[in-house]
DNA sequence: CAGGTGCTTCGGTGACGGCCGAACCATTGT
DNA sequence: ACAATGGTTCGGCCGTCACCGAAGCACCTG
């Protein structure tokens, strides 16, 4: 059974101003450093520093170490969910016919969504499954890579993933990397590829 | 635009182990005076009133005074959605598969729900339904009534509506009256109607 | 009109927690 | 190896808020 106490813990993370501030700069499935997070909530790093480890510590963020930068994310699509929920008694508390003015931008949002670099939302899967069932890429768990016959196609078709072949061994980033979607639940391009793909 | 002050100040509210308590009693719709929720909440009844008069300029809660008891219940379905959504990120960081624990207990309660003192969720739907179709009651906006018909075929099954004709005209409670229910978001018989089919 | 009950308001106390300055690790680049 | 940068930990200050005792208000009942 889930008990009060833990409801009321998680609702007190969330009921900080500057966490608060925090969670919705994330709410758009981006990863950011705690620098920026501190920006955003006008606070300095070290107290940022703290926020983020509780907030951690209570599986609301994941933390993905690549650097001397950390990335903070938010751990599950749950966590979207329940700031959706709380945003929605927000809404109803000030002013009914807030949803009218909303709706129609959320739903455009989902429609073709920019997930830090790269495509996301419904684009970004189809885009996906595209480059999939062509061919230029394939997914393995957790991994992607794209084949030698993906890349004369994206070639061809003016989309530079690489500067040369010294570079494709000097970048510690993955080159496509498969990111679940919220609002899709399916798997996207991410890494340098889709970075690439939305330059273009 | 919710600005995420506001966010904050909606979880902060949340984030106290007693008045998680009072939202979490106060969840399956029922309207609990200020004495019984401090009971639940383990703590003294002027700490409590203090805490229900924040929920409810919050419009987290609704008051309904009657006689010298004062009925605290949940504004709308959405705070209901927001503690579920809470919920589910309790779930979720505390051990991912409680959901098999939880789900089909829920579904169960989804089935056939008692809502204060009449049926709710999938069962009281369809009999609502049925009800309709048969033309025994009707709906409009915000009230409804009984037909002669309806008025009749419940007699011979057994139902007593209303002990007799001066009771009719005295009772200040609706006899019948569209509640819309959360799990299900459709219109279910309220009032006397529904409390008596519900004590058949 | 008392007497009783439910609820709220007021005052004071205590503790939890956010905040920053300063010092301390870790990683990168020159 | 040495600065530089991003990030974390520690110590102390201060505001906010939950909590209860006591008194006051509102409403039913005899």
């Amino acid at each position: 059974m889930v008990s009060t106490n833990e409801i009321a813990e998680i609702a007190a993370l969330v009921g900080d101003p500057a966490r608060a501030s925090m969670l919705n700069a994330l709410l758009d499935g981006r990863a950011l450093t705690a620098r920026e997070l501190a920006g955003v909530a006008g606070i300095t790093p070290q107290t940022a520093s703290g926020h983020l480890a509780r907030m951690t510590t209570a599986q609301l963020l994941v933390v993905e170490k690549q650097g001397r930068h950390r990335y903070h994310r938010l751990a599950t699509p749950a966590v979207a969910q329940m700031l959706e929920g709380i945003t929605q008694v927000v809404a109803a508390g000030t002013g009914a016919r807030r949803n009218l003015v909303v709706g129609p931008r959320d739903a455009a949002m989902r429609q073709a969504r920019v997930c830090y670099d790269h495509f996301a939302g419904r684009l970004g899967v189809v885009i996906t499954e595209s480059l999939l069932a062509r061919g230029v890429i394939e997914f393995g768990d957790g991994s992607g890579l794209v084949t030698e016959h993906g890349l004369a196609t994206l070639d061809s078709l003016g989309i530079a993933v690489l500067g040369g072949a010294a570079a494709r061994k000097r970048s510690a980033r993955p080159l496509c990397r498969p990111c679940l979607d919220w609002s899709e639940r399916r798997r996207h391009v991410a890494g340098a590829l889709g970075a690439a793909i939305c330059a273009t």
